[in-house]
DNA sequence: TGAACATGTGAATACCTATTCAGATGTTTT
DNA sequence: AAAACATCTGAATAGGTATTCACATGTTCA
């Protein structure tokens, strides 16, 4: 069974997931694996200040963690679950485009 | 590698399941299998307008499917991707919350 | 120490969206 | 046909949020 509770931090988790700025960081970080705040903006072709607030929600919430080297901070995602997430849901999106 | 309109209707499919009513008929409907809209509202505490709302939207991004039966319209989860994809989210948080 | 670089922060705006209300549609029952 | 029921729809409002701008923080290198 699903709490209320339970149910309002999936529809967190899955609300972090949900905006296409954030999607972008999370699969660039999934092939990447490792990457800094200036790449993942080039990357995603927002502005580094864009990523910045984008990747503290997903920090905060523990979907991504990081790692300082330097001045340079490089973000990873937190752990397999969130890797399985990710993939499932993006081969579920390649195959319901199959039907088309 | 996902491209941006694959991160795009990623994020789309991830929003749809980042509302908290949204989340909490998904989960009822992964739980019982099918419902109509009535039983649905009493499940999630809000009345079956907002109700009838949310589905529409999981209704035509394909998430849930339906059947009628008489008057009344039951619901479920539209394939086995989307059982896969709430089943594994509801793990991923359960052993997050066990860190704590 | 100071300049250049990488990232973070706070406030403001503009956009999006969930819910509510009133009423419409379609279905069964008598 | 009318009443009762189940669900849907459209418009309006209220609350949330992504981006931008200006600036702050922290780090390296000369």
């Amino acid at each position: 069974m699903v709490t209320m509770e339970e149910a309002t931090r999936l529809a967190d988790l899955f609300r972090l997931l949900g905006d296409p700025t954030r999607a972008r960081l999370l699969y660039a970080l999934l092939e990447a694996g490792e990457m800094c705040v200036h790449d993942l903006a080039a990357e995603v072709e927002v502005t580094d200040t864009a990523v910045s607030h984008a990747l503290r929600l997903l920090r905060t919430a523990e979907i991504v963690s990081t790692r300082r080297a330097g001045r340079m901070i490089y973000y990873r995602l937190a752990d397999a679950h969130v890797r399985m997430l990710l993939d499932l849901s993006r081969e579920h999106l390649r195959e319901v485009s199959d039907g088309r």
